[in-house]
DNA sequence: CTGAAAGCGCTTACAG
DNA sequence: CTGAAAGCGCTTACAG
């Protein structure tokens, strides 16, 4: 029919018809039935995101970055949450969403069950993902974004370090690589310094984690930095450091990563690492649509990492303030 | 085909061609196409939830709980986010989400766009929605979840009362009704104790708008416990009593809503009516899939609002506990 | 228990 | 610029 014309904005569409078609449609109440217009393009204009977390920050605003762009271009969005990183969850969670007619698919491979996810991704279905910098296997094969989670490591390293702190102790949010890039960029910067690299302290994603990892770290006097993996992390720091009678920033300090909308509010206010996941998101989506149809431009607009200094950070107790490098 | 018959487990198949053709399909790699699935049996097995955002928490874990029940019945979720309460960005929510094909619709009506879209969604398709409890306009006509707000703060205002406070002052979240019902019961509580009803303060969702409301009540020296619409307020709140110089619990408790995961490892751990966001998102696809069949049956799980007590919550400075009653 | 036929509501070339 | 025809890959009765 010449409605299919009209509902496309196809241009040859005289407009006296194209009105009188418009007319009929909203006098009727019509909706294109969207299954049936994917079985005749043999593609329907979807992006599904698999990832093993809705919830925790860095993901649901990744989601939201992802579900904006999506939203603006008219495609429709999925989510599917891969239960484990078992096989058979993977599994799983690929046969649901990576049907033939299936839109695009984009990965959040920011753990193992991410990553597998990634790679078992069928040929021929149009995929992107985020990733950490240090995956360069994936990296190679699919269109990725990543943050330089290196760079902004060692730059947060480095500003603890300029404020007199012999050293910076780091407690890891688990990594999808066997070396994180926020880990190889606290090393280099202690390196860099020539500060003793102490053992990294292994922790989950929540406060609870954090805090019990980092009771260890409270209770070891030669402690008086701590760059956490993440901000929840951070605030179990915050609540260790409290709960072992050690003052923050005055007997030690401690950096986050990702600045959640609370961190300014914590007590003290969490000097962090910001990361612009809903900036990454939408860039994710600007490359699954250029896979899709390499025709459309690609201009990325995640923000950098940038360090945002409060009050969980200072100078160490009986230091010698050394200039910042 | 009897190819057809195997995929959807149709009970008259005999064992030797099902395995026959479960071989070949693995053999082939043949995955269903499920636009076409959706087109011959006009019914596509998908929620799509509705909702004005995606990363506030209680909206997060809502959806982690629908995806899970979803998941657990071979349900495919979509999610699709209401730009503004503007009618145009209604309508634009409700094209993308309601076609013909489409399965169910759930929308999170927590606020004035989620209300509107819930009324806005077209006769014929199956919806449930997760709303106030004093939304009873809706609640008569859709299938709905809720949690009883009211009793929980009645019961959290109660405890404040019991502890000594002479009345308990109200940092509101925005509501979709004209009296919410958090609002309600805290009301109630305090009327029930012959206590005075301060004026509401009006806020927002979030740790900053509840610190900026929450500073006009810390410079009130009659002020003595703030009830709080839910934890980033209660978070923000905290921020505004340090910055006045009034000790959380010693001079002023506060108590938030939600139980957020977080909210152990504030300073101090707050005091909070956990609510089983994740329990109502599993009950409202259930609610759903009774209106897709009606000959599922419906059990509801998710746990009533329980207040659970840290340390923000105190008797007050000089105030004679009263017993609690 | 298993096959042949029709049709779901669109889109895609192909003619006019 | 606008129709008529075929077909996308399934499911749903209907026969065998």
């Amino acid at each position: 029919m010449t409605v299919s014309r009209v509902i496309n904005e196809h241009p040859a569409v005289k407009e006296a018809t194209r009105s009188r078609v418009q007319h009929a449609i909203s006098e009727l109440g019509f909706r294109p039935n969207r299954a049936a217009r994917a079985l005749a393009a043999s593609a329907d204009p979807s992006v599904t995101v698999l990832t093993s977390n809705t919830t925790l920050y860095g993901r649901a605003a990744l989601l939201q970055g992802i579900e904006e762009a999506a939203r603006a271009v008219g495609m429709t969005v999925g989510i599917a949450v891969i239960a484990s990183a078992r096989p058979a969850d993977i599994q799983a969670a690929i046969d649901r969403t990576c049907a033939p007619t299936a839109g695009g698919v984009i990965v959040i491979a920011y753990d193992l069950a991410g990553v597998r996810a990634l790679r078992a991704v069928p040929a021929g279905i149009p995929v992107a993902a985020a990733v950490e910098a240090t995956n360069t296997h994936d990296t190679r094969r699919f269109p990725t974004v990543m943050f330089d989670d290196r760079a902004a490591a060692q730059t947060a390293t480095a500003y603890l370090l300029g404020l007199g702190h012999r050293t910076v102790h780091h407690l890891a949010v688990p990594s999808s690589t066997s070396i994180g890039a926020r880990l190889r960029g606290w090393r280099a910067a202690l390196q860099a310094a020539g500060a003793v690299v102490p053992e990294v302290v292994e922790a989950g994603w929540s406060a609870e984690s954090g805090s019990r990892a980092a009771r260890a770290l409270a209770e070891d006097p030669q402690v008086t930095a701590v760059l956490c993996g993440n901000d929840d992390l951070a605030l179990g720091t915050l609540h260790a450091m409290r709960a072992a009678g050690r003052s923050v920033p005055e007997q030690v300090s401690v950096i986050g990563f990702d600045d959640v909308p609370q961190a300014a509010y914590y007590s003290p206010a969490l000097t962090t690492v910001r990361l612009d996941f809903v900036g990454l998101g939408r860039d994710c989506l600007t490359l699954l649509r250029h896979t899709l149809d390499p025709t459309t431009s690609v201009t990325l607009v995640a923000a950098p990492p940038e360090l945002i200094v409060r009050g969980s950070t200072a100078a160490p107790p009986s230091g010698t303030p050394r200039r910042r490098r």
